[in-house]
RNA sequence: GGAGAGUUGGCUGAGUGGUCGAAAGCGCACGCCUGGAAAGUGUGUGUACGGCAACGUACCGAGGGUUCGAAUCCCUCACUCUCCGCCA
């Protein structure tokens, strides 16, 4: 959500930021929308305003035990007419919430111009890209020919786009989890939480998944309205919701591996071979709620923080800067980070950080006590993975495999897998 | 799942259908006192929207209702606690 008050105050600068993301505004239908609101708020003030006159004169009149007949004949219609007024206001209230909540975050800056996934900008790249005297595997043949992967048995249990691990390579995924979660907690100063998988509307809005992304989610129940998580990003970020932190425990800083569910909606028929889009994966999240000073500083460690685990493994990979069209609804800017896979033989994404800046922590009602202002002021959020551990684990089987292949274990795992070496 | 009790400001906690944005205490801020501190003492201390401001309006878990007027009465829902049942 955005400030309503750069709106009022500034609209040609949110015209022109939205205009970067190629995002359909229409600043007449939302002028008209935002008129319409400040009549009718006035006028319901200024009858609430008799309203609370007028009661109090009948009370004190009634205390002196005088006649409040024609007092009350005073009053008659002005219990219509306000309820009238006050229906019109929040009908324009809700109106003009619909149009605001669905309006995306402004972008910085440094973010460049562009319209797809095409004009995003290397900025970095990491590591030397594995040479094979051999024909290289992708991780379904990798996994198949040694029935480590089964993809069949995932279809049958609930469908396509599900997949079942087995024997040393789901000890693997739960390593890399391990791996990550130590790492972030006990080298990168993350508090490590563990959080509920399904959530309510509000924490969704809260992240702004909803209103306008529910077909990417899993509805797990109706009535309550829970839904499955599509990242950990959720929970964790709610935890903040309705929350004064107090400035000394700023910043905040929480991993949290959980499962990812998604619908995958408008997805069909991209990745479909392999587990590199599925409706159900398991993820490290890093979260970090900060000053809004310390925001763009914030970005660039958490950015670094899930580098150093695809450093730590050997992974080769490169950061991305998204550009404006690639750039998700409620972030101001993002990395993306993208891993080398010999079987794709190309880069694919396994992190995506972001700083949504106020963005969310509006949403949210997210807050700090400024104590240069003693006010309650926004926080910024940030979030990135760190990992995806479904598509580390198929980088680690696809760049750590051999002529036979086998599956080397990444020597900072070795801890996790009680010795074991290779996955043969 | 059954029965009961609750939900009030940063926290604890009072509250009558009218003058309650809400007593009191704690905490916090600023001052006095002090060599310094503690104690004591004085003043102040919610958020949001509109307005240059004075000020106005809303908010006592959420949403409805009754009423000229609701923190207070009624209904629905959510959550918390206690007891019973069931269960990892």
């Amino acid at each position: 959500m955005l400030d309503v008050q750069l709106f009022r105050n500034d609209l040609d600068f949110v015209i022109a930021g939205l205009k970067k993301r190629n995002f359909a505004f229409n600043p007449e239908n939302y002028s008209e929308l935002e008129a319409r609101r400040k009549a009718v708020q006035t006028k319901t003030q200024e009858l609430q305003s008799e309203r609370n006159s007028s009661s109090k004169a009948i009370g004190q009149a009634k205390a002196k035990g005088e006649d409040v007949q024609p007092l009350l004949d005073k009053v008659a219609n002005l219990g219509d007419e306000l309820k009238a007024a006050e229906t019109e206001l929040s009908e324009i209230q809700a109106e003009l919430d619909v149009l605001m909540s669905g309006i995306p975050n402004l972008l910085d800056v440094s973010v460049p111009e562009g319209k797809d996934e095409d004009d995003n900008v290397e900025i970095s790249r990491w590591g030397d890209l594995p040479k094979f005297d051999f024909e290289v595997k992708d991780h379904v043949d990798l996994g198949t020919a040694r029935n480590l992967l089964d993809f069949e048995l995932g279809a049958k249990i609930t469908g396509s786009r599900f997949v079942v691990l087995n024997g040393q390579l789901a000890r693997l995924q739960r390593a890399l989890i391990q791996f990550m979660l130590d790492t972030h907690s006990s080298e990168n100063g993350y508090q490590e939480t563990y959080v509920p998988y399904l959530v309510n509307a509000d924490s969704l809005r809260g992240t702004g998944q909803l209103p306008k992304f529910a077909a990417d989610l899993f509805k797990a129940s109706e009535n309550p309205d829970y839904y499955l998580i599509p990242t950990a990003e959720v929970p964790v970020t709610n935890i903040v919701r309705d929350v004064i932190v107090d400035a000394k425990d700023l910043p905040l800083k929480f991993v949290c591996h959980s499962p990812c569910f998604r619908s995958e909606a408008g997805a069909y028929g991209r990745d479909v071979r392999g587990m590199i889009r599925q409706h159900q994966f398991e993820k490290v999240e890093i979260v970090q709620i900060v000053k809004p000073e310390d925001s763009v500083q914030a970005h660039e460690d958490l950015t670094a923080h899930a580098e150093m685990i695809l450093q730590k493994l050997n992974l080769p990979y490169r950061k991305m800067l998204l550009c404006a069209g690639d750039t998700g609804f409620s972030s101001s800017k993002t990395y993306d980070l993208e891993v080398w896979l010999p079987g794709q033989n190309a880069y694919r994404e396994i992190s995506s950080c972001s700083n949504f800046r106020d963005f969310q922590a509006r949403r949210l009602q997210a807050r700090w006590r400024n104590p240069e202002t003693g006010k309650p002021e926004l926080v910024h959020t940030l979030n990135g993975s760190g990992l995806a551990a479904g598509r580390t684990l198929i980088a680690v089987m696809e760049n750590y495999q051999d002529a036979d292949g086998r599956i080397h274990i990444p020597e900072v795992l070795l801890p996790y897998m009680g010795g074991l070496k290779v996955i043969e």
